[in-house]
DNA sequence: CCCGGTCTTTGCGGAATCTTGACGATGCCC
DNA sequence: GGGCATCGTCAAGATTCCGCAAAGACCGGG
């Protein structure tokens, strides 16, 4: 099995040292970061297979990392604290972690939902650079630029505008639903204020130059959008 | 408006109330189950988004559910249980459930786990799910493209009128009573409004094409309906 | 402090969809 | 055949949903 790197962030001596010690016996490759900017750093250095991270870091916040990470990667992220407390949790999860332990934890416990998250990442060919940019008829949507174009031409979108377009064109031509779209973009809380969609479905089409004999942007009333390519009309 | 299927399974009634009360306050449509068997049906014939899974079951053991599960089918498992040994937890995630909760368990963390599963299924291409084309005779019915279509010629069906059309076509051949429909289609509170089911068929008849010698949709009065391929006539 | 970009909120016309009531047809039991 | 229940069809409101525009709120940088 060739061996997964994983970056184990603590700001405890005594934590990094079991865990690494648990993780290497285990066969995996081991990195340490002990600050936030640390994390950053490593995970954009060496995109590891899967970040375990303590929230308790002495300078940023951890659900703050957590966010930034998910700006630019997709990397697994198991999050581990002593804070148990329930909104925590619940914020960790919403920001994009993928699972969170809770210390006293079990090391095969602790093991086992790593190998949860590997399994994850493995089923998803993300990380490196190849499919980084997903492509819709004559729309290009680069995920790692986070850029957006028609037919080679550069379109600027808003982070929203963009999240939109994202999620559809990871699934060219199924509908996705107006409460998908929402807590994808909006988040959770977000679910049925379907006045945004309408406003960004508007703004989307006018930025990417749809017109209503030619639309790459559909709706499927009542239900969601889907992004279709406008040539091979589809079903 | 439509949202994501959950199947929640669990053999006792209490937790399966306050369960599905829950998720259905969050917009979820919400299925249940009380056996390991029937957990493995209703997860083949729904296709749910997500199966939160309790592992003390009365008839097979959860974890070989979720062993079962995985042999055909990568939906989202979520275990639930009171039994918080850890061997067990490892087990279970190793054979193919996605996270483990313990209980007692805090409902918003439960629900953001929920939303992390779902937020998984989302990413990934999920490509054996595109076999999500029911097909009855001459009539498709791509769940993931939200269109029906007859010998390939797509048809233009209203949100109420597809899922009408959708359970049935989970059934082929088999009759669904009034009040299962209603119910799925309209809503709990619509027990007996069967006025709307005449309407509705006569006009999914139109759409379909169906003439009185060459029907699909067929009526078993005073049950319900089913719909059937009309090449090969069974009773 | 101002300014530009972004997000949120509101409103409206028009279209699509749903609801409701009416009427006739059909089939069944007596 | 008459009475009764159920079904099929139609069409007119009533309601919901959508696209679009515009204005205010918010925010970070200069």
């Amino acid at each position: 099995m060739p061996a997964e790197h994983i970056l184990v962030v603590d700001d405890e001596p005594a934590i990094l040292r079991a865990l690494s010690a648990a993780l290497r016996a285990r066969g995996y490759v081991v990195h340490t970061a002990t600050t936030g900017q640390g994390a950053l750093d490593q995970t954009a250095l060496l995109e590891p297979a899967t970040v375990v991270l303590d929230l308790g870091l002495p300078d940023i916040d951890g659900v703050e990392v957590c966010r930034l990470i998910r700006q630019w990667s997709e990397v697994p992220i198991v999050v581990l604290t002593a804070d148990g407390a329930d909104d925590r949790k619940v914020l960790a999860l919403d920001v994009g972690a993928d699972d969170y332990v809770t210390k006293p934890f079990s090391t095969p416990e602790l093991l086992a939902r790593l190998r949860v998250a590997l399994r994850h990442r493995l089923r998803n060919p993300t990380g490196t650079v190849d499919a980084a940019v997903l492509r819709v008829g004559d729309v290009a949507v680069d995920l790692g630029y986070h850029q957006v174009s028609v037919n080679g031409t550069a379109v600027n979108l808003t982070p929203k505008e963009f999240a939109f377009v994202e999620i559809l064109a990871r699934h060219p031509g199924r509908v996705i639903t107006q409460r998908t779209i929402l807590q994808e973009v909006w988040g959770p809380e977000y679910g049925d204020e379907t006045q945004y969609l309408r406003v960004y479905a508007s703004q989307i089409r006018k930025k990417l130059g749809d017109t209503p004999d030619r639309r790459r942007l559909l709706t499927v009333a009542g239900v969601g959008y889907r992004l279709v390519d406008p040539g091979t009309e589809d079903t």
